[in-house]
DNA sequence: ACAGCTTCTCAGCATATTCTCAGACGTCTG
DNA sequence: CAGACGTCTGAGAATATGCTGAGAAGCTGT
């Protein structure tokens, strides 16, 4: 799960990234509103955090913006208190959400998370195939009854390939929405991670099917069928 | 599938170029509004990704003059940020759709299914001929219910005849939409790859009616008639 | 500082795919 | 029925793609 903040107070940026990074986000940061737009452009993004004060450009604009370009990302804002027009018409330009300044961290947490889970179907933060279980909230992972352990990594590849569960993932797409923007990493290394996965998630129960599949020359993808 | 990208920035053309050939359409890429002009004119693309701004020749009078040659590739332009007089004129010149920059590639690669997908019918992401079907978002094959795995070329190849079904397609149509303009493969390798694709999608369905067909002297075609 | 874990790259292997070639096969024409 | 032409197909070489063990580098907690 990828999420764009921006925000021009370098100190409450770097926090929230760092806040976001420990629950396994892969996070980029911007620091003014035109780099926030291109970035929101370019990039494809889950949720965006959006700063209503920012230099050049403000996030009511930007906002207008995106949705003009037919990019529909959630977005939370953030106001600073008392600007209670800001969230206002920040909802009216299209945002999804909105938070006052200040907050506790694990509430914008919490509103990202319900912004990531709205779109798609799911029994609450459960991803279910098959005997797999994933709980987004609480990090639990289990098949057939047992626990699985995982890293970070393995985590946020797993969601995202639960997320899109059936859908073929390209090594591309799956490198952009797991890692980092400027991550710049070799497609090999989201082979070795499906490979660190299929003995975590596949090889222990031979019993059960094979749930992450490789379609070669195209990607992978997780689900029942073959 | 061809694309013809026209773009003076090497990097962005390239990038793009890239892209495309992940999802697995052939693409040429021009630096140039003349060189861009001469291919457009010459060679037979499904959609024409064009630049604005351009040396020697800009887009929009590439775009007129092809539409006055009656040329009626879907167009997709790209203009800068900011200059939206040039998106207007360049629709009243003939283009079809346009992209501002900076924009996420699968933005780009969205309309570019759009534009691909617009003169003809079928639902969605779905091609269907007879029980055929193929889902061009999950590259899933199947008929009569069952799987069917196929090798990149021979989906790519599956995906033009089925674009197309009914058509007579020859094998020089079919090595320039399949292959690259430059790949330069032999007529002989088109009918081993029909071969191919009888072996996986008509020989296993003996109760059903074949639905390839080689035409003497002319081609193939995909279909449900003679 | 150290052990243990995680992240990521690399090199080598195994296998699938791509493409060509040569000969077999079929069909049309004289 | 023979010859010419177009198509089909099995074999195989070259290349691409994916998997895996090993290991370097970084981080974390003691």
């Amino acid at each position: 799960m990828r999420i764009l903040v921006v925000e021009d107070e370098h100190k409450i940026a770097q926090s929230i990234k760092k806040g976001l990074e420990q629950e396994r986000y892969a996070v980029d940061v911007a620091y003014t509103g035109t780099d926030g737009l291109d970035l929101a452009s370019t990039e494809d993004y889950d949720v965006v955090v959006l700063d209503m004060m920012l230099p050049e450009m403000d996030g009511m604009s930007i906002c207008k913006e995106l949705r003009s370009k037919n990019i529909h990302t959630p977005i939370l804002i953030l106001t600073a208190r008392g600007q209670l027009h800001e969230k206002v018409d920040g909802l009216n330009a299209g945002a999804d959400d909105y938070l006052t300044k200040p907050f506790a961290f694990e509430e914008l947490l919490a509103r990202i998370k319900a912004l990531i889970r709205r779109p798609h179907q799911t029994t609450g933060a459960n991803l279910v195939v098959d005997n797999l279980t994933v709980d987004t909230l609480t990090y639990n992972v289990e098949r057939d009854g047992t626990q699985i352990q995982l890293s970070h990594k393995e985590f946020a590849l797993l969601e995202y390939l639960m997320r899109h569960q059936e859908h073929v993932l390209t090594k591309d797409q799956i490198i952009h929405h797991v890692w980092n923007y400027d991550a710049d990493v070799l497609p090999n290394t989201v082979e070795v991670y499906i490979g660190y996965l299929r003995n975590k998630v596949d090889k222990p129960f031979k019993e059960n099917k094979k749930l992450i599949h490789t379609i070669r020359g195209f990607g992978y993808k997780i689900g029942v069928n073959i």
